[in-house]
DNA sequence: CGAGTTTGACCCGCGC
DNA sequence: GCGCGGGTCAAACTCG
């Protein structure tokens, strides 16, 4: 099974540039207020000392309406800011649970922000007409790709054979393309060949359009090693989570040769011990990639009493792995309790790029999309179930 | 001095 | 069995 979330990223955010705007009216309008007193002090030719004490005050007054009025304005802003934050974790376990459920059916599953919301929807709604015809073709991904801010690939399949499929798809030429074209959709349709192995590991690669050696994504990292990969100059750097001793993830970062300022990095493994909030989101996908592998054997007995509540124990688990406030809270947790979380939960803060992703209102609309699809995809194939309504709610009310 | 980086050596799987 | 290439190790080095 493989499946692609890719996020687009347009270069100006549009938070960014609503929160400008925003600015630029208070500008606007705290200019004219005090054009308007001046106006009103040069139009009153004689200068009276009590006059221009009316007027200081009237200036004040108007001063702290406006500051009082972007107070205001700003407490509402960081309980949208809060709501975004709550709103993509909630999603992001929901979304673990759903591509659980799904991870025989769908071979990718495609996000894409970029654009405005209508075009996010729209693409949404792409995203299950693609996945009702076997999911987009790698060419098309190649293409769409070719436009990325970021993209997001999540594979569980096994080593050697995939992590070829992965070199082929970092360094394409037509051959490979095309070989790979045709056997993507050969095992479409004769049905996946991939054998589950109980010693495989998930791997999630991201593409991000970065200028900075590595990612920041808000995780701890220690390089370990450093290689000239066949058939790329750029070297291929080996990073090791530090976060926490014996923590088994790792990732490579190699820079793409066709792109240079795009940046490949590699996640493996499952992080065994909690994530601050950005870095979550790539870890979900990666321990939702390792639960699926898992699941193929736990699974296998109906009597588990691993399944409760909709969710699989070990879905559950890795989640907790992950965020330990899950079962108390399933909200984000507090700057208190991880003390490597950025303090500010902003946009244009430097906790990272997922921090920023996961805050971006278009990031949600995908979400939202890519999962209402997989929901519906299910539902149709399916009978549905308690966690499937919730998340169509949750996306609906992005 | 400890943590992180660099880099050559080594290990292991795979194909021929 | 041998060579190749990817991945890892570990000693030396750098930096704060």
């Amino acid at each position: 099974m493989e499946i692609n979330l890719s996020l687009r990223i347009e270069r100006e955010e549009s938070q960014d540039f609503e929160m400008q705007e925003l600015d630029d009216n208070h500008f606007a309008e705290k200019e004219e207020a005090s054009m308007a007193a001046i106006g009103e002090v040069e139009d009153g030719a004689p200068l009276d000392v009590s006059l221009q004490d009316n007027h200081n005050t009237g200036e004040l007054s108007v001063l702290e309406m406006e500051m009082n009025r972007m107070k205001e304005e700003n407490k509402v802003l960081r309980k949208v800011v809060e709501k975004t934050m709550q709103d993509y974790y909630d999603l992001q376990m929901k979304f673990a649970v759903v591509q659980q459920n799904n991870r025989q059916k769908d071979p990718q599953i495609f996000l894409s922000l970029n654009g405005d919301k209508q075009q996010a929807i729209q693409r949404g709604s792409n995203i299950a007409k693609n996945l009702q015809k076997h999911g987009s073709s790698p060419l098309e991904d190649e293409e769409n790709e070719e436009e990325l801010g970021l993209s997001l690939r999540l594979r569980t399949g096994s080593g050697e054979r995939e992590r070829k499929e992965e070199e082929n798809h970092e360094t394409p030429n037509l051959a490979s393309m095309k070989n790979k074209f045709h056997e993507s959709h050969l095992s479409a349709i004769t049905g996946s060949h991939v054998v589950p192995s109980p010693n495989r590991k998930a791997r999630v690669s991201v593409r991000a359009r970065c200028q900075t050696a590595t990612m920041n994504d808000g995780c701890q990292w220690r390089k370990y090693g450093q290689k000239i990969a066949k058939g790329n100059p750029c070297p291929r750097a080996y990073y090791r989570c530090t976060a926490a001793p014996g923590c088994p993830v790792r990732k490579q970062v190699q820079r793409c040769q066709e792109d240079m300022s795009i940046l490949i990095t590699t996640y493996e493994g499952t992080h065994n011990h909690p994530l601050p909030f950005g870095a979550t989101a790539m870890a979900a996908t990666a321990s939702a990639s390792a639960a699926a592998a898992e699941s193929s054997f736990t699974l296998l007995d109906s009597s588990n009493p691993a399944l409760s509540n909709g969710i699989p124990s070990f879905t559950r688990a890795s989640l907790l792995h992950q965020n330990p406030h899950f079962i108390n809270h399933q909200r984000a947790p507090s700057p208190a309790a991880f003390p490597w979380m950025p303090s500010k939960l902003s946009p244009s803060s430097n906790g990272g790029n997922v921090t920023a992703i996961a805050s971006d209102p278009k990031f949600r609309v995908a979400v939202a999309a890519a999962i209402t699809s997989l929901i519906n995809k299910e539902t149709q194939t399916t009978q549905p179930n308690a966690s499937s309504s919730s998340s169509i709610g949750a996306g609906r009310e992005l």
